[in-house]
DNA sequence: CCGTGTTAGTTGTAGAGACAACTTTGTCGC
DNA sequence: GCGACAAAGTTGTCTCTACAACTAACACGG
């Protein structure tokens, strides 16, 4: 038997689905007018600034930017046709493909970033008290536990303890 | 000058953006699996159902439901090939064009309620604690002010007070 | 090593959204 | 009541994503 939403849950449900739905969308926006980039493509750049040798193989990369492989293949390979990335097979598994990112890649980023965190402390962090960040970080780690309880996606989890100790 | 992302603020912001990625994805999943539905086609029909005669103007409906009116119209035309919504000029102004939920819509959205609602509780309500709902309305609708100042799409604004009063 | 199954990734195709251009109707000043 | 501007939708095009089918390479039991 289904349990219908309360007042208080439909409240939170309700908001949080503008947040979902309007969101991605302003990111989207800021950084397509700023740097000509999705967020996603952003975040796949961003990933590769950060790994060892600014390279990953395509499957860590997509545990790290929470995407399918089919979509992330795509991306890479019209990111490559622009000249931010570059792909080269894996010398230990023939199968496998790193992606590298270029210095065009890279200074695409450094260029983009900028106006990409102050459109995230716009949108979101400074209409948050320190403490709703922490409670935010909280409650974002507890839902993705139900989406992903194998950890499959599990980059943005550092453990599972509380984000904010204490 | 740019202020970066303390280790706190950065945990909160990958999470979010994990469960932006996400949860899309699998509320889109179940719908389409059990019902044919897109979430979006789904808030669709439960906006129509929830109003007098259920019945809106495209423009009201894009409002509730956070969507741009290029984007709506596409899909109430595929909603409407499908049986599921009936379009009607209105007759108070010959621009406007009156969406209206058909029995056949009003059945595919009975059916498909119960599992929907389950799908939410499943990822979300029942991972959070009833204190973190009411701290996930507050955030929520802070992050919606930034984000729709006008209250273009305030609809899920019960207005500018805590979601909890007290 | 050979067959079976698994893993890594790519590709084809079809559907959904973004954005801009456009049509039609209403509104308002004069 | 005419002309200019705003509002309400629609339509076309292009891009991106999902899903499924596919290829190629590894693993490993016999």
């Amino acid at each position: 038997m289904t349990r219908w939403l309360d007042e208080e849950e439909r409240t939170a449900w309700l908001r949080l689905g503008g947040v979902l739905e309007l969101l991605p969308a302003a990111l989207d926006s800021q950084l397509r007018q700023d740097a000509g980039l999705t967020h996603f493509e952003y975040l796949v750049l961003a990933m590769l600034s950060e790994a060892p040798g600014r390279t990953l193989r395509m499957t860590a990369l997509a545990t790290r930017t929470n995407a399918t492989l089919p979509r992330l293949s795509h991306v890479v390979r019209r990111l490559q046709e622009r000249g931010l990335v570059d792909r080269l097979p894996c010398p230990e598994d023939a199968r496998a493909t790193n992606a590298r990112l270029s210095e065009h890649g890279w200074s695409t980023l450094v260029a983009s970033a900028p106006g990409h965190v102050d459109a995230v402390r716009r949108y979101v962090l400074d209409a948050l008290t320190p403490e709703q960040v922490g409670q935010l970080a909280e409650i974002a780690g507890a839902v993705l536990q139900q989406l992903d309880p194998e950890g499959r996606f599990a980059s943005t989890f550092t453990g599972r303890g509380p984000a904010t100790a204490g």
